[in-house]
DNA sequence: TTGTGTTTTATTGCCTCC
DNA sequence: GGAGGCAATAAAACACAA
């Protein structure tokens, strides 16, 4: 514990009132050289003559020594034993108050240093949520178009399947059994006439064609694999998913955070 | 002039390091 | 165990509005 003698206290109090000075000292910097001179003059004036006066009230250190005080500071805010002895021989303080003004000093730079900080990260804080709102913008956006792209297909879908169940019972009643062998042998074989087959599916300008293309090609890989008869092969609405729970990820959910256990299953 | 809030100087108690 | 640092706090000095 440390304990101080009444010297140290009583010479505390060896200094000068700065009231006056830290209004000049806020008010001179904008000051000329020369004002400023004289200014610096008579603030040595003032302190000369008040230096040697003991006053019993605790008094405020001189401009002159604040101003060094705080020079040194800049340089090393600790200050070693042997800094602290000149600089008190120096400025006619005591060791003990030139260590407790770097005491002080110190607190209120980690005090500003604190403000400082938490400023940058609220800052950093307030951009990170504008970029979040802005990326939710986009992402609404991009849901609302996939929703809208499934509700053209399904619609799309259901026009093309009465319209192929018409087909369909209009090829079985006109034509025989050889236009259907004709058709195997068109997907499983080499010769690929069919153009909604070779078509490559990019250029389809229509989303019925597109549609024709998906029916076909799944029609394709079942008679490939197995050769079986061909029969129209109508998609299941749940086929038609473009993304299905698990694929989508939440990736275009307004409320949800996407995952990406889809990328990252062993997450 | 005075009440009140802020800043500065100093003290106290605790902790760490050598 | 002493020296020095830090946080919390007291108290004086100061600023300023009413």
């Amino acid at each position: 514990m440390k304990r101080f003698n009444s010297s140290d206290s009583s010479a505390a109090f060896i200094s000068i009132s700065s009231s006056k000075e830290e209004r000049t000292q806020k008010a001179n910097q904008g000051y000329s050289r020369d004002f400023q001179a004289m200014l610096d003059s008579l603030e040595e004036e003032d302190y000369s003559e008040t230096a040697s006066h003991v006053s019993e009230k605790k008094r405020r250190l001189n401009l002159h020594q604040v101003k060094a005080l705080e020079k040194n500071f800049e340089v090393e805010n600790k200050l070693e034993p042997e800094r602290k002895l000149k600089l008190a021989g120096e400025l006619g303080l005591q060791p003990r108050q030139v260590a407790i003004w770097f005491q002080n000093r110190r607190a209120r730079w980690k005090t500003k240093q604190l403000e400082r900080d938490y400023g940058t990260l609220k800052a950093s804080y307030e951009a990170l949520k504008l970029d979040y709102s802005n990326l939710e913008q986009k992402n609404e956006v991009l849901a609302q178009k996939v929703k809208e792209l499934k509700a053209k297909l399904m619609s799309q879908e259901k026009a093309d399947s009465s319209h192929s169940v018409k087909e369909e019972y209009r090829v079985s009643e006109s034509d025989n059994n050889a236009s259907v062998h004709s058709k195997i042998h068109d997907f499983s074989g080499n010769n690929n006439n069919s153009s909604a087959i070779t078509k490559d599916p990019s250029n389809m300008s229509s989303s019925h064609e597109l549609m024709n293309w998906f029916q076909l090609s799944d029609s394709r890989v079942i008679l490939g694999s197995r050769y079986q008869v061909y029969q129209p092969h109508l998609m299941k609405p749940e086929d038609q998913s473009l993304f299905s729970a698990e694929e989508s990820c939440n990736f275009f959910s307004v409320d949800q955070a996407p995952t990406l256990h889809c990328y990252f299953p062993e997450q």
